[in-house]
DNA sequence: ATTGATCAGTTGTCCTACAACCTGGGACTA
DNA sequence: TAGTCCCAGGTTGTAGGACAACTGATCAAT
C-alpha cells in the first residue's frame, strides 16, 4: 500500500499519523468545526506518545487542515463549505482531481529527448553534455482539458522501458520508480495570454493561463525536474490556503 | 516589541522561538545549505526545552524553509539561491516587499461605506442590515504600483477615526487596532484579462494581471475581510513554496 | 582500495509530570 | 429569576530525562 521500495518507504510516525489523520478529515470522517478526539484519545487509538501525535497534530495545523486551541481541543477549520486542500502541499494534479471528485485523464501530446536551452541547463543544475526528456501532456478532468503541462526531466538514467512507461499514469509515479522523489518544489505564478499554448481542437478559446512555473527538487536538494504547467482559466479551481 | 494589546499578545513559545529562527534565516545569519545548531544547543540558546524547540523546527519544515534530517541536522534549504518566503504564509503585502528589499508603500483611490453585494454578505457572513467599509488602494514597490487591491471589511465597530487612520499603514495593522486579527485565509487564484482594472496614468498597458481572491478568518472561523488583489504581471514575483 | 566495525553526535519516540488554559456546572448573590 | 463568581475536570503547552534509530567519520582488517 504504501509507496515503492525505491523511496525506502521509511518514514516518521509522525507523517504516517498526520496523512491518515488527513485522509480521515477530507473524506469527512470529522465535520467542518467539530472538534476531533482529544490527543489522549488519538495516543490510544494509534498507540504511539503524545510527542508523535502533537507532531502529526502540528503538521496538520500548518496545512490550515485543523485549529488547535490550548485547553480546548482540536478542531476541524471551517471555511463555510467543504474542505479543501491547497495546492501549497506537493501532491500530484492528478490527485488533486480525484480528491476533487472529478475523474483526472492525461493525454500525451509528445515525449522527445533533446538538448537542454541555457536556461534550462542552469535550472536543472545539468552537466553540459546532458540532455533532458521533454514531455507535453494534457491533463483532463471528466475528459475536459484543464491543464496544458511542459516537463523536463533530466535524461540520464531514463531508460527506453521507462520512458515508455511514463505515457501510462502520473508522472510523479514514475519518477518515483526511477527513484526520483521530489519532495520540495519552488514554483512562480504568471498570469500569461496566449494563442501558441495547447493543441488539438479543444483548445481553448481565450487563450488566457494561469502559468505555474516550477523546479522540484528531492531530498538533497537537487533538482529532478522543471515543468511549466498551464492550468485553463476557470477549468481549475486553484486553491491555496494560507496560514499564520 | 511583540505585537499590540489587542491581540493579547500571548502566543506559544513555540511559536515565538519558530518566528525568531525564521527572521534569523532570512537575514542570512544561516546560509542556504548549512546546518542549523543542534536541538540541544537552541534548547540551551533559548533556555527552553527540546519539545519547544522541536515545535519550532517543526513549523520551519512545514514552511519548507528548513530541512530536518534524521541522525543529522536541521539544514536550511537551498534553492539555488537566496531564501525565498512564499505566498503561503499569511503576512501582509507590503511585509513581503519589504522583505524583497524594496521600499513598499500604498495609494488609497477612495473609502467608503456602501451596502453590500448579495455574494460579498454571504462571503463575510453579514447580518441583512450590514454595511460594508469598501477600500481600494494601489501598492506599490520602489515607487511603481505591483498590485490593485480592493477590500472589504464588515463595517460594524469601525469608528470614523478608525477609518481615517486606515490611510496610513499596512491594513493588517490597522484591522489588528481594532481587533480583527486574521489567521487563516482561503484564496483562489485567477488569471484575468481586463482593462477596467486599476486607475491613474501609471496604469499598465497590458491589462493582464493575476488576481489573489481572498477570504481572510480570524481564530474563531469567521469572517474578517474578503479581498481582491490583482497584481500585475510581471511586476510582482508570485513566490509559492510546495512541500510534502 | 574496499570492506566492515565502531563510536560520537543528532534526530525520533516514549514516559511522567506539571503549568496554562478553557468549559460547564453549581453555589451564591441581588 | 437572572446574573455573578468560583471551582473542578478536561485539554493543550512545556519541561526533563531516557532510550531507539539514524548519520557521518574514523580506523582496523582484508
Amino acid at each position: 500500500m504504501s509507496s515503492s521500495r525505491s523511496t525506502g518507504a521509511r518514514v516518521s510516525l509522525g507523517r504516517e499519523i498526520a496523512e491518515d489523520l488527513r485522509r480521515r478529515i477530507v473524506e469527512g470522517e470529522f465535520a467542518p468545526g467539530s472538534r476531533l478526539p482529544s490527543e489522549a484519545d488519538l495516543c490510544s487509538h494509534y498507540r504511539v506518545s503524545r510527542v508523535t501525535v502533537r507532531t502529526a497534530a502540528k503538521a496538520l495545523e500548518s496545512q490550515g487542515l485543523v485549529d488547535i486551541r490550548h485547553g480546548s481541543g482540536m478542531y476541524v477549520v471551517d471555511f463555510g463549505g467543504q474542505i479543501r486542500s491547497g495546492v501549497q502541499e506537493l501532491r500530484s494534479i492528478t490527485e488533486t482531481i480525484h480528491e476533487m471528485g472529478m475523474v483526472p485523464g492525461m493525454e500525451y501530446h509528445s515525449i522527445q529527448r533533446r538538448r537542454p536551452t541555457e536556461e534550462e541547463s542552469a535550472r536543472l543544475h545539468l552537466d553540459s553534455d546532458e540532455d533532458v526528456l521533454d514531455l507535453q501532456r494534457a491533463i483532463t478532468a471528466d475528459g475536459e482539458v484543464v491543464a496544458y503541462s511542459y516537463d523536463l526531466l533530466p535524461a540520464t538514467g531514463i531508460t527506453e522501458e521507462v520512458e515508455k512507461s511514463l505515457g501510462a499514469g502520473s508522472m510523479f509515479a514514475a519518477m518515483d520508480r526511477i527513484g526520483l522523489v521530489p519532495v520540495r518544489a519552488l514554483a512562480e505564478l504568471h498570469a500569461v495570454n496566449s494563442r501558441d499554448i495547447g493543441w488539438g481542437r479543444n483548445r481553448p478559446a481565450s487563450g488566457l493561463y494561469l502559468l505555474l512555473d516550477q523546479v522540484h527538487f528531492d531530498r538533497s536538494g537537487t533538482p529532478v525536474a522543471y515543468s511549466k504547467t498551464y492550468f485553463v482559466e476557470g477549468r481549475f479551481q486553484f486553491v491555496l490556503v494560507r496560514t499564520r
